[in-house]
This record gives C-alpha cells, sequence and structure tokens, in this order.
DNA sequence: AAGTGGTCTAGACCACCAT
DNA sequence: TGGTGGTCTAGACCACTTA
C-alpha cells in the first residue's frame, strides 16, 4: 500500500482495515490481525499500522487489550450502558431496563421512515413496540422502525427471548455493529395511549427522543422514537470528547 | 522528566502542560511552547511530547495548526456553536441566539447551588437570567449561577456589552476555559412565569436543561438551568467520539 | 517461553506559514 | 528562508496474556 499523494498513508490504512470489519468478515468481539501481520500484509511500518488503529480504538470501532490482540467492539449490555443508554435516575444511578414488547409488526415503510433508513418507500420494515420498566415501573416507551432487508428472518420471538440489548442482538444475530447514533430532543404532552401505557394523566409532559443509529459508513440501522416520563428519570448528556 | 514507574512518560509530561495552562499563564488563542522546545525543557523526545499534545487535542484543549504552533483553544463564537450549543431549529439550522439580559444580582449561594459550584454555603454567587431569541421569537430562558470568587469585578454591564459569548466572556476577561459540561434533560410544564416570558400557555411541555460547565481539573465554573420551548427547535445529541 | 500490544527514542522528509 | 507541525520509519525495551 502506498499514499496516493492526497491522503495520509495511515488513513488509506484505516480505510482498508474499516472494509475489513464493514464486510462482516469480522464479528463482534472476534480479533483482528496483529499490528505486525497488518503491517506485512500491507507493507508499512508499525508505526503507521498503530495510527490507523489508534483512530479506531478513539472511535470505539476497535478495542486493543495489551498481550491478547486487538478486537472489534463487542456490543455487550455493559458497552451499551455506557455509550448508548443515557437514562438515569434523579439520584444518578443506572439501571438496566427490563423490557415488554407490546408489538411487532411487517409493514411498508411511510416516506419519513424510509428517507430515515435510507430504503425506498414502501420498502419493508419492522415496526417494534416496547415497554421499558425502570425500578419496576413503566417509564419509556419505545417505537423502533429497521429494514427488512438488513435483518431478514427477524421474528417476534428474537426479540422476545433476546439475553442481551436490542443492539446486541443486532451485531450477533446479523453482524450489524451499532457505532454511533444522533438523537433529537424535544418536550412533548403525553397523548392518550401513551398516557394509558406509562400510567399518567392525559398531557404529562414527556421527554420525546427521536434517534438514528448507524453503522460501517453512515449506514442507518434503526430509526426510534422513545417517550421518556420524567418525574424520577432523566437524560444525562457529557460534553467532552473523552472520558465517559 | 522521567516516569516515577508507575505512569507512562507522556502522561507525565500532559500534566505538566496542563499544569501550565491550568495556571493562567497562557490565555485563550495564545501559543504554547513550540514541540521542540518542550521536549528539550522536559528532556524526552519529539515523540512523546506529541503524544501527549495528542490527547489535549483529541479532549479540545490545544488547537494544533500546521506551520504556525499549538495554541490553548479559544473559546470563539464558532467553536462554542460546536461544542456547547445543541439547540437546532428543526429544520436543521442552526442560529446564535439573541440574548436579552434579565436581571443580574450578587446573592448567597443556596445549598444547592453551592454544592453544585463546589463553594462553601452562603459565599457570594452572581445569579443572571437571560432570555434568549431565535429566529426573532423568545424561544429559551436561561438562569446561570457562578461563584463571585471565580468573577470578581463582574459587572451586569460586562454581561449586557460583550461581544462574545458568555463563555467567550469567561475566558476573555478572567482566564477561565470552559472545557466540559454535563446536562440533564427533562421535560417539565412551563410554570406563570416562564409561561409568560416565553409567550406561550400555562403548562406548555417545555425542556428543562440543567448543565454544569467545567474548567481544569473538573472545576465547576457554572450551574445553569434552561427552559427551552421546543415547538420549532429541538435540543440535538451526536452519540459517537470523533467528528463533531 | 512466545506472542501480543504499550512506550519511547532518533531521525528523515513533507506541508504549511511567516517574513 | 527558517520554523512550525504532520507523516513515516526502524528499532529497542517493557507489560501483559496465554500456554
Amino acid at each position: 500500500m502506498s499514499t496516493d499523494g492526497s491522503r495520509p498513508l495511515y488513513k488509506e490504512v484505516k480505510l482498508a482495515i474499516t472494509r475489513i470489519l464493514s464486510a462482516g468478515e469480522v464479528g463482534g468481539g472476534d480479533a483482528i490481525p496483529t499490528e505486525k501481520q497488518l503491517s506485512e500484509r500491507f507493507g508499512v511500518s508499525v508505526g503507521t499500522i498503530r495510527k490507523a488503529i489508534d483512530e479506531l480504538v478513539a472511535e470505539r470501532v476497535l478495542i486493543r487489550q495489551q498481550g491478547r490482540g486487538t478486537f472489534l467492539a463487542p456490543l455487550s449490555p455493559e458497552r451499551m450502558l455506557n455509550y448508548f443508554w443515557h437514562i438515569v435516575r434523579k439520584d444518578g444511578t443506572r439501571e438496566v431496563p427490563i423490557v415488554q414488547t407490546l408489538g411487532f409488526q411487517g409493514v411498508p415503510a411511510d416516506a419519513e421512515t424510509a428517507a430515515r433508513l435510507g430504503i425506498p418507500p414502501g420498502a419493508g420494515i419492522f415496526r417494534i413496540r416496547n415497554l421499558l420498566l425502570l425500578g419496576g415501573e413503566p417509564v419509556i416507551i419505545d417505537d423502533i422502525r429497521i429494514a427488512q432487508a438488513m435483518f431478514p428472518g427477524l421474528t417476534e420471538a428474537d426479540f422476545v427471548s433476546r439475553d442481551t440489548t436490542v443492539y446486541g442482538l443486532y451485531q450477533s444475530r446479523f453482524n450489524v455493529s451499532v457505532l454511533k447514533a444522533f438523537d433529537r430532543l424535544s418536550a412533548v404532552a403525553a397523548d392518550p395511549a401513551s398516557a394509558k401505557q406509562l400510567g399518567v394523566a392525559l398531557s404529562t409532559p414527556l421527554l420525546q427522543i427521536d434517534r438514528i443509529a448507524l453503522t460501517f459508513e453512515d449506514r442507518p440501522v434503526e430509526s426510534r422514537r422513545s417517550l421518556l416520563l420524567t418525574d424520577r428519570y432523566e437524560y444525562h448528556n457529557a460534553l467532552t470528547s473523552e472520558e465517559h
């Protein structure tokens, strides 16, 4: 491998490694080739390989373990809680939610969902509705939409019986690694259906969270709308580039 | 400089550089010594200096400019908008708010504010209330509390006549660089005073944002509560470690 | 003991900025 | 032209894991 004059060599190496991961040959938690192997394969120094991997580690795509190797980051429940779960009890404690699946349908995508997921309007999607319990109480309603093409053969049973998080399921069953997400938050009044499911009065203020989850090359994986009851829980956001 | 056996050398160097910046000898936008100078001063290789600076750049404390030097990050309006301003119009466009100062008082700190700011209860604070306009309409109410000890001699005129953001004022007048912030979001119903100031009906759902802003060594700078009207604007959060 | 990533060094050369 | 940071190399040695 050599630079084409425009891009630094380590950026080329980073892209090459990303393509290997993106192709799905490597599953979550699997080791990638060692730095020495990569340096020989690409014909560059180990320092250049390290710089490419440094960036992928900073982006949480890879995990390095001294003495063991470098691995495609597994979407373990622990990692999920650290990186993609921002809902915290007001006393500061964090909990893993209990999920009750309320509905699972295969339907054609409406125009807005199609645009969000980057698929043609009318293409098949799965729509999943969940009620999430925290501290034994219903606190969140989730409405999840994913493309059937990306998750072929997914069934309601997969969702109900999974022993991991939703993103862990995407990775372990379909080799789809969620790497980033974008949340848009606003305050809304509870509609009758939501109020009933959450056990609160009509028009109670709720925190609405619209999320798009992305995998490699910023391909959309999931569009999700959450409604959060913020009497005992709130949404936390750390405005810092490190030490999450 | 040499390692004490427990910490890597570049971490020691990073700490030493941080202390120089934290002492306030270097103002926002000022250059720090060159990599070569630092390498001679600390008696380590340039590579080690670079690794220390790499981390400080990743944390947005420093900014490197090829051919010019390395600088303490200035809290320019542009940077603020990128890193500490998460309120976006629903069509995706970003605006700089117009600020109207509604109140400026020097008062003793209540227990909760004292705890948040890390000062003794009863110590003097400034409390500033602002109304923020976006698209010509009132959209946000801000309630800011800062320690008088950290901002000696601050006056209402400073706030009203400033030609920069609030964080830019902290840095240019008092050498206080805001480096991180933590936001806690919840949905609340508009109380009578807020409803009147924002020009909406009583009990309109509002997005409440409680922020703590921190400087070097995680010292608290500011405690702020914002109330955001989310009919045309929303709060954006990117769950990713890079490319903000 | 062998293999992995982690740290540190020394130096070459390049790209960019100021003057 | 001289000085800055940016890239890339080659190699030594250390810390940790696995067998």
